[in-house]
DNA sequence: CGGACTCCTTGGAACGCTCCAAAATGCGCA
DNA sequence: TGCGCATTTTGGAGCGTTCCAAGGAGTCCG
């Protein structure tokens, strides 16, 4: 395996004309004569001639790269959203370099750092755990999009996220139809949406006038942490008639708890998620939740990159994309 | 933004030394004196200095960069996989190019092609949609590790599976074991995993005097597969009081059908799976499973990949990992 | 004080490609 | 036959590194 792998110099040698116009010829230049093309597809073909991308980087600064972030990898809404920017960055004839930072924003940090030595063109935060200062740094460099998180502005950072106070007043509005008052949440943290969905579960409670009956228990947009969330409340006495978590996969947790008490779903209590997983869908879950367009949000932050490293688009911006109310199993009128 | 980057040069220039020296310094080569590590040091965080990589990899002719194919993103077996082999790669300080192929060989080999002219050093195909040819001719550039995929045979090539035979034995003697004897399988199409499951619970169903009561309906290892096939299953009569399913997502669809038809697992029926995703961990759905080590699958098959690659280890072959039985909420004695 | 070492440091060639200015070729037509 | 123009083709410089052979600068001794 692995003779030294034949050059653009072999290949002319082989077809008897300059490395230049093999040059050409590989890109597809019209300028090539038809005898000289043919020649040099043969030669090419006979050699197993593969172009050096590395050094096609390198002679026309630029990588064709993306670098794309994915904070961490068992959220399944983060593939979802990656897949959708794979397919935009793939049409474009781009390459994508995936890195994670696994929660460790010091890992990140270097992980990005190998990014930006890679000379990648753009970056895609799939959220990140970063100090808005380092991005900030980095988008010095290289134009970012981040996703998911739209507080962070900057010269060259574009954020795509979904308008979470809509949403998160699409969940609530959704319960009080059906007829809950007694509604309790389990957060997610201090992450920026989880922190948005808590307060407008609030301020809509508030609003409602059910300010007193506003129970709120600390998740992390975990599985185990939805279902340790939910086994507190629960223990506590009477339980809600319904309960709004922060994210899909904790509200699977909740669920899971729900049974452990003996409470049926949604019998006896209603639980409403946040995301959309595709997993939701499953009919042995069928988790009513407010839908993110994760595929859509990963295509729209790819597009938006491009626009940015075409020079297109100047203003940094936050793009806000709607989330869409999904009603399916888990909730239902209040039991008597 | 993107001002032209300095380069070693500049950073040279700055420290009032030659550019081999910062070169040298840059990584950490001992043979540097201490005032001029100093002083190169210090111009380099002045200027912002980061390494080209694309420059380093076509000097050095090593581009640090493991290639990962996942053909497809959404059964979560795979990001499992891609966990495992990350952390090895990242450990070696490698850089990870994924791609992804869509289950559509054509594209998938597409950017294949594109990770080879990022020359990168070695390739894991976890999973792969290709023809064995042009896989064994992938492997006479650059060493190829493939997970889940055993049949697949040439210089170059390895692979990393676990024993589905040893596995699918022990799924059947849990419901033998159980008192099971009426017991269908759903299967997963024609992909080698899937073939070797079918087969042997044909066998094991022959072999414990049960050829009689073989069912096979046709699957396709995902959820909405698995959900058809087992409403077609339950349609057509009297129910089995066990189906084994040839992967958990088409498990989760299996569960799915039998709900709708009225049937409480694992009251009146039992359900087992294979692979062990985290998913099925969830309470909510206690899917008793086969479980594959998915993150260990990864992190061998880039350990071996980087074996391949120093030369220390020449024999292709193929490692077989040991599957576990997670008995969990799915699976219980049959009804009277 | 000179030579032999050891340490540091250096310029130039290479890596495989693209870009560019300039050279070669071909063709039509006066 | 020769000229102008369009079409093809070419060699060399450059992209930012690493590698290498070779050049200084000290240091230690005899």
């Amino acid at each position: 395996m692995n003779e030294r792998r034949p050059t653009i110099h072999d290949v002319a040698a082989r077809a008897g004309v300059s490395k230049s116009l093999v040059s050409l010829a590989m890109r597809g230049s019209p300028k090539v004569g038809d005898a000289s093309r043919a020649a040099i597809e043969k030669a090419a073909a006979e050699l197993g001639y593969r172009p050096n991308a590395t050094a096609r980087s390198l002679a026309d600064s630029r990588s064709r790269t993306i670098g794309v972030n994915m904070a961490e990898l068992d959220n399944p809404i983060f593939p979802e959203m990656l897949g959708g920017a794979h397919t935009v960055i793939r049409s474009r004839n781009y390459n994508t370099m995936l890195v994670s930072g696994e929660r460790d924003p010091e890992l990140e940090t270097m992980e990005l750092a190998k990014l930006l030595e890679f000379q990648v063109e753009g970056l895609i935060l799939i959220s990140h755990r970063l100090p808005a200062e380092t991005v900030r740094s980095l988008a010095d460099e290289v134009p970012i999009v981040v996703l998911t998180l739209k507080d962070l502005t900057g010269p060259g950072i574009d954020s795509v996220v979904t308008d979470d106070e809509a949403g998160t007043r699409m969940a609530m509005q959704h319960l009080f139809d059906l007829g809950h008052r007694d509604i309790a949440h389990v957060s997610g943290g201090s992450l920026e949406p989880a922190v948005v969905r808590e307060r407008l579960y609030r301020s809509e409670m508030q609003a409602a006038g059910l300010g007193s009956m506003t129970r709120v228990i600390e998740g992390d947009l975990t599985n185990l942490g939805g279902l340790e969330a939910a086994r507190t409340l629960l223990r506590e006495g009477k339980p809600p008639t319904a309960i709004f978590a922060s994210n899909d996969i904790s509200a699977l947790g909740v669920m899971a708890a729900c049974q452990e008490f003996g409470l049926s779903i949604p019998a006896d209590i209603s639980i409403i998620g946040y995301d959309g997983i595709a997993l939701g869908a499953l009919r042995t879950l069928s988790l009513t939740t407010i839908a993110q367009p994760l595929g859509l949000m990963g295509q729209v932050a790819a597009q938006r990159l491009f626009d940015r490293m075409a020079g297109t688009q100047i203003d940094d911006r936050s793009i806000v994309l709607e989330p869409e109310l999904l009603t399916r199993g888990t909730t239902a009128p209040p039991g008597v």
